[in-house]
DNA sequence: ATGGAATATTCTTGTAAAGGAATATTTAGG
DNA sequence: CCTAAATATTCCTTTACAAGAATATTCCAT
C-alpha cells in the first residue's frame, strides 16, 4: 500500500537511507556511519524499509548489503504522473464550487 | 521538507483525503461524511495535511473549504524523475560493489 | 441578541514507534 | 573449536500520535 511506503519515508533518517542509497547498495555499517547513528538502529530502520518494499537485501558473508528497489518508487511515480492529468481541470474549480453553495443555498431558503 | 510530506500521507485517512480532493475542493464535514469519521478527527488531519504544505483552505462564511496545493506534489514528482536517471546507471552496480569488496578483503590480507 | 450549523481546539487515554543498552546470531580466519 | 567482526533482535523507557468526548468559536438567519 502507497501509506506504508509513505509512512516509512516519514522518518527522517529513513528518507535519509533512500537519498545514501541512490548512490549505489551499501552495507549496513556503511549506512550507520554516513548517517551517524548506532548500528542497531540502522538496522531497525532497514528493516522497516525492506518490509515496506523499499529495500532488498543480499548477504555476502557477514555482511548485509541493501540497495533499492525500483518499483515502488516507479508506482509512486505513476501516481504522481496521474495527479497532473487532473490539475487544471478540477482542482481550480473553486468558483463553481461555490456557486454550487450558492445555489444549495437559495434551495434552502426557497423551502422556508 | 519531504519527510514532513511523506509523513502526513503516511496516515491512511490522509491519504485517503487526498485521493477525495483530486476530485475538487471540499467542506470539512463532506470529507467528515466521506471518509466516515467524526469530524473533529477529519479537522485535525485537514490541519496536519494543511501544516505540511499539501492543502490550503478557504473560508465561506460558516465553512472551510480545502483543496490540494500543487507544488509539494510537483516537487515529490520532481524527486522521483531524479530517481529515473540514476536508475540504470548506479543502482544495479551490486557486482561492481562486491568486487570492491572483495579487493579490500584482499589488502586486508596483505597486511597480516 | 439568540439559536443553530459548521468547524476548530482541548483534554484525556490507549497504543505505536524510536532510541539506548545489552545480547544473540552468523561468518570467516586462525 | 575459538575469537572477532558484522548484523539482527530483544527489552526497556520515553515520546509521539490517533481517536473519543466535550467544549469553544465563528457565522448566518431570525
Amino acid at each position: 500500500m502507497k501509506s506504508t511506503m509513505m509512512k516509512a519515508l516519514g522518518e527522517p533518517n529513513r528518507l535519509q537511507i533512500v537519498e545514501l542509497l541512490r548512490s549505489g547498495p551499501l552495507t549496513v555499517g556503511e549506512i550507520a556511519e554516513s548517517l551517524e547513528i548506532r548500528q542497531p538502529q540502522a538496522s531497525k530502520h532497514l528493516r522497516i524499509l525492506n518490509e515496506a518494499g523499499i529495500l532488498e537485501v543480499q548477504a555476502v558473508a557477514n555482511r548485509r548489503i541493501y540497495k533499492l528497489r525500483q518499483e515502488p518508487f516507479q508506482e509512486l511515480d505513476d501516481w504522481l504522473t496521474s495527479f497532473q492529468s487532473i490539475w487544471e481541470e478540477k482542482l481550480d474549480r473553486l468558483d463553481a464550487y461555490l456557486e454550487e453553495l450558492q445555489s444549495k443555498k437559495i434551495d434552502q431558503e426557497e423551502k422556508s
